[in-house]
RNA sequence: GCAGGGGUUCCCGAGUGGUCAAAGGGGGCGGACUCAAGAUCCGCUGCUGAGCGCUUCGCAGGUUCGAAUCCUGCCCCCUGCACCA
């Protein structure tokens, strides 16, 4: 046989696909089209086993609907603008295109090893001019409608990076890629207003199949609450404190109102009295506020009176003011409405500052509120509320009677308030895509022309170890120009956007990448994009970011009549961690470096144990896949991700599994040359494979549309070898009929290991190749059913003589000579049928069973009564956890009933098989009666279930 | 605290009311082949032992003729968000 050389495989047919240009497609209606995307890679150098695994699961999924005969796009790109770059370039002094271009050529590379089928004329890279010339035209396009806005306003600032933060990117108070603390600055900065789109980006996402956990992360993040605004104005002046609060029905216990430190009327109100000082302390407090303090802070609330009082609009009572480190200043606005009898954080408050507490709402309809000394925060009957017309209005009716009064008073009304923000685009980086606009001294802030598009980034910059800031400002031939309204002289932007706004539409160039005209073309986009993305493949670590970007995108796209479409993607896959073992200390619950591998925790000195961790740097603990392809090939590489976890689930790598799933496509490999020793002449044993071909294709199929990889290539890659074997084991030797088996198999095999396959295939001697194939799915024929039952009765039946075998040896003296197997006899066979074609008619067998049972003739004979009552219940009622046999038959088997197969002479035919399974010599089968009765087993018999004796 | 997802046999993992002592894989054990190793193939892998029965799917209850699966409470793990009013 031939060794299996998977190098010499994969290149050949690499190549033979390229040439075919079996990858390419382009938009036709007339054609069902799937789009298939993966989100595309930061070159960073090399491919890591994160990429392998997304990349390993969309292209089995395309290549699987190729062969389905749909019209497939799917392409590859780079997402290449980004601080890596310009950091790399500033180490090796260079420029960032160069580093970016000779990282992209590295992955290119890997990814063609891997044999992943793109459309390679589609290929993009974000920080090529013809890409993001296009992100400068829709962002003008944004700008005509508005959507553009360019503010002072805080911001957060990474000193680490040298740039501006959007809100997303900011965790914890520390930056999303260096972990540097974030501070507060004031700057002019570009914002898109994507808080226009909150409602669309919220409601759509009941529409959408993503993931539950990363919808959750995006109702989460764009955070609508209703509620009401609510006027307090201020006793003695012309003030009037703004509070929002999702509970108006707790009005009538706010005690005191609390505003964030940073709220302008503080200022206001307490500058120039004896409550100055302590104000200004709290103040600065937070001003300087680090993350460390921020986790104190969280159990030390603190508070400063203000001096002044505010009116309760519904009461007229005079309330104090207050100052809260615990009020955020960006939410809301900035104001509170304190309740300290419904709300625990007040509550706390109230009680350190010796404020009242006021219990408004009841637990329980028509009683008082319990005392139990803390805040009932729940949905309660009010009460005390010092007004006509609210006591006993309960939850929402409670609230729409508040906001109705404050709104026929004109003291505040019903509001909804989100934590979306609008999302600050710009950054004071080099690589990144130029933001198109001009500062002229006489016209301000002005657009750049159309037809000067693009603005490019310079070349002639060298970075440097020592370089801080943003070259572009230093830039003269780039910053000097002139105002395209005015002519007078003028300087360029220099901020570059963020690289999510690249990475927010690629999905619509990818569609029309080759136009040079525009940035897509509307029909063509609508024709892929009709639907969604129908299968988008990435990493949860983009949940909210980039996928939440991407959606507005579309939208705000659509707004100005480029597409037809709503949402970008119709279906999420996250794929999950790859891990892999690492040193682990259960005690101390701290992962170690690899380099620590058998030896002792270096905190609590107790020898290490290994934990599965998710592969990387830090640890270690990373798997090249370079290495992998070498010495293993591509397909095993691919096989072993698909195989050893679903695409959503966390993967471990395990170097003892990735060899045996080798040995299985060795395994797999070698079927082709099997056939040529099959001698041609036929056997019961065609039909069945031929069966079960069908009936695994038809469960491969229906895995693969359902992205449920797993269970695709366990029918693909290992139960079609399980049933390939069984039937040589059994026999099989029909070389025509393993033909037209391994060609339908070689499609199963196609997308998950595709060199193997079309291999495979051509080894079959097909003239056309398996990438240009389309494969129709096999309808299962009437038959199979029995045909399959029929084998499994035989396992059935050598598995059970199999367990009893243990249990004879010790019964008998000496060896086993012999296995006796007595069948049921025909009046079992003829009872057991009425009674599965009755289940069928819905017979009550409670109601007519026995009047049924004392009617047949069996019946009559007085000596089987005991033998007919024993088999009926066993048949329709079954006895303690096990249900009568009719309701538990399978189809299977109950087409063997009806169609009166005969088991004896089925397991006669077979009965050399049986013996060599069983390793006995003799193999005695009769019917029960017809024969010696070895150890009683004749009565136990029913049909379908011999009784099995040994001796 | 809020939200989302989980806890199945030595390990990974399938399983959403009865054909479930529970697929598949890994590991382990035994057998065949072999001078031997490897590869390959076959079998075993909860207790019991002529198919019975018994115990088992995080813990405790409940519904049901029947529960890994449905309901209630609790415990634990992961992920995300979080002084959000």
């Amino acid at each position: 046989m031939e060794e299996y050389n998977p190098k010499a495989i994969e290149t050949h047919w690499q190549h033979a696909w390229s040439d075919a240009k079996v990858s390419d497609s382009k938009a036709d209606k007339s054609l069902p089209k799937f789009y298939c995307l993966e989100m595309f890679p930061y070159p960073s150098g090399h491919m890591h086993m994160g990429h392998v695994r997304n990349y390993s699961i969309g292209d089995s999924m395309a290549r699987f609907r190729r062969l389905m005969g749909y019209n497939v796009l799917y392409p590859m790109g780079y997402d290449s603008f980004g601080m890596p770059a310009e950091n790399a370039a500033k180490k090796i002094g260079g420029h960032p295109h160069d580093v970016t271009w000779s990282n992209i050529e590295s992955i290119r590379e890997d990814l063609k090893r891997m044999g992943f089928s793109y459309d390679w004329r589609r290929e993009l890279a974000t920080s090529d001019k013809e890409y993001y010339r296009w992100n400068q035209w829709i962002f003008l396009k944004f700008h005509e409608m508005g959507l553009v806005e360019r503010r002072t306003a805080p911001v957060n600032w990474c000193d680490a990076c040298d740039t501006v933060l959007a809100n997303e990117q900011v965790k914890n108070n520390r930056c999303w890629r260096c972990s540097g603390e974030v501070r507060q600055k004031d700057m002019a900065q570009w914002f898109l207003k994507m808080t226009k789109y909150a409602d669309e980006l919220l409601d759509d996402l009941e529409e959408i199949g993503f993931p539950e956990n990363v919808k959750a992360m995006q109702r989460n993040w764009i955070g609508r609450s209703h509620g009401a605004e609510i006027h307090f104005p201020i006793v003695d002046s012309d003030d009037i404190i703004q509070a929002f609060t999702t509970r108006p029905d707790t009005i009538f216990g706010v005690t005191f109102v609390t505003l964030a430190p940073e709220h302008p009327l503080c200022e206001t109100l307490v500058s120039g009295t004896e409550f100055e000082s302590d104000y200004r302390e709290l103040a600065d407090e937070c001003a300087r506020m680090s993350e460390f303090d921020r986790i104190n802070m969280l159990r030390d609330k603190k508070g400063v009176f203000l001096g002044r009082y505010a009116t309760n609009p519904l009461t007229g009572d005079a309330i104090p003011i207050y100052a809260g480190n615990f009020v955020v200043a960006s939410y809301g606005t900035g104001a509170v409405m304190a309740v300290p009898g419904h709300d625990q954080r007040d509550h706390d408050f109230a009680k350190k500052y010796d404020i009242p507490i006021a219990q408004v709402l009841a637990e329980e309809e028509g009683r008082e509120p319990k005392q139990t000394g803390r805040a009932f925060e729940g949905l309660g009957w009010m009460v005390n509320s010092g007004r006509d017309g609210f006591d006993g209005l309960y939850g929402s009716e409670a609230k729409a009677a508040v906001i109705s009064a404050l709104e026929s008073e004109q003291m505040g009304s019903g509001t909804i308030q989100y934590r979306l923000k609008d999302w600050l685009l710009s950054r004071q980086r080099f690589w990144g895509t130029p933001i198109p606009f001009i500062h002229c001294p006489q016209c301000g802030v002005v657009p750049v022309r159309e037809a000067d598009l693009p603005v490019a980034l310079p070349l002639d910059v060298t970075f440097s170890e020592g370089l801080s800031g943003n070259p572009l400002a230093s830039h003269e031939g780039f910053v000097n120009t002139s105002c395209p309204s005015c002519g007078t002289a003028a300087k360029r932007e220099t901020d570059t956007m963020d690289t999510f706004y690249d990475s927010s539409w690629y999905f619509l160039r990818f569609c029309d990448a080759m136009n040079a005209e525009e940035a897509f073309n509307k029909d063509v986009v609508d024709y892929w994009m009709e639907g969604g993305v129908d299968l988008y493949i990435g990493g949860i670590e983009h949940a909210v970011m980039h996928l939440l970007y991407a959606r507005f995108f579309t939208k705000a796209l659509r707004d100005a009549g480029l597409n037809d479409v709503s949402e970008p993607f119709s279906r999420l896959v996250c794929q999950g961690m790859v891990n892999a073992p690492a040193p682990f200390c259960s005690d101390c619950n701290v992962e170690y470096h690899v380099e620590h591998d058998g030896r002792d925790c270096p905190t609590c000195s107790k020898p290490l144990g290994t934990r599965s961790a998710k592969m990387s740097k830090s640890l270690g603990n990373t798997v090249s896949p370079e290495i992998m392809i070498e010495k293993y090939g591509a397909d095993t590489v691919r096989l072993f991700i698909l195989f050893s976890a679903n695409p959503e689930a966390g993967m471990d790598w395990s170097d003892s599994a990735i060899e045996s799933n080798f040995k299985q496509m060795k395994a797999i490999h070698s079927v082709p040359s099997q056939i040529a020793t099959l001698s041609g002449a036929s056997s019961p044993m065609d039909d069945w494979l031929l069966a079960r071909t069908r009936s695994n294709m038809i469960r491969w199929s229906n895995s693969m549309m359902d992205v449920s990889l797993r269970d695709g290539v366990m029918a693909s890659h290992f139960d079609m070898l399980t049933d390939w074997q069984w039937y040589l084991r059994r026999g099989g030797n029909n070389r025509e009929v393993a033909e037209s088996c391994l060609s339908v198999w070689a499609c199963m095999l196609y997308p998950a290991t595709p060199h193997l396959a079309e291999d495979w295939w051509s080894s079959l001697g097909h003239d056309s190749m398996l990438a240009q194939h389309v494969v129709e799915i096999q309808n299962e024929m009437e038959s199979d059913c029995a045909t399959l039952a029929k084998e499994l009765y035989l396992r059935n039946v050598i598995d059970t003589a199999r367990n009893v075998k243990q249990l004879a040896e010790r019964h008998v003296d000496g060896e086993l000579e012999m296995i006796v197997i007595q069948t049921a006899p025909a009046w079992k066979h003829e009872l057991v049928k009425s009674a599965v074609r009755m289940h069928a008619e819905d017979f009550d067998f409670k109601e007519g069973g026995n009047k049924f049972l004392q009617s047949h003739p069996v019946f009559q004979n007085d000596e089987m009564r005991g033998d007919v009552m024993q088999l009926w219940r066993n048949v329709v009622v079954g006895q303690k956890k096990r249900r009568g046999r009719v309701h538990t038959y399978s189809d299977g088997q109950r087409a063997l009933i009806e169609t009166q197969f005969d088991e004896t002479v089925f397991l006669l035919e077979n009965s050399e098989f049986i013996g060599r399974a069983l390793d006995i010599g003799m193999v005695q089968i009769h019917v029960s009666g017809e024969g010696e009765d070895v150890a009683g087993k004749a009565k136990t018999s029913m049909p379908l279930e011999p009784g099995i004796a040994w001796r």
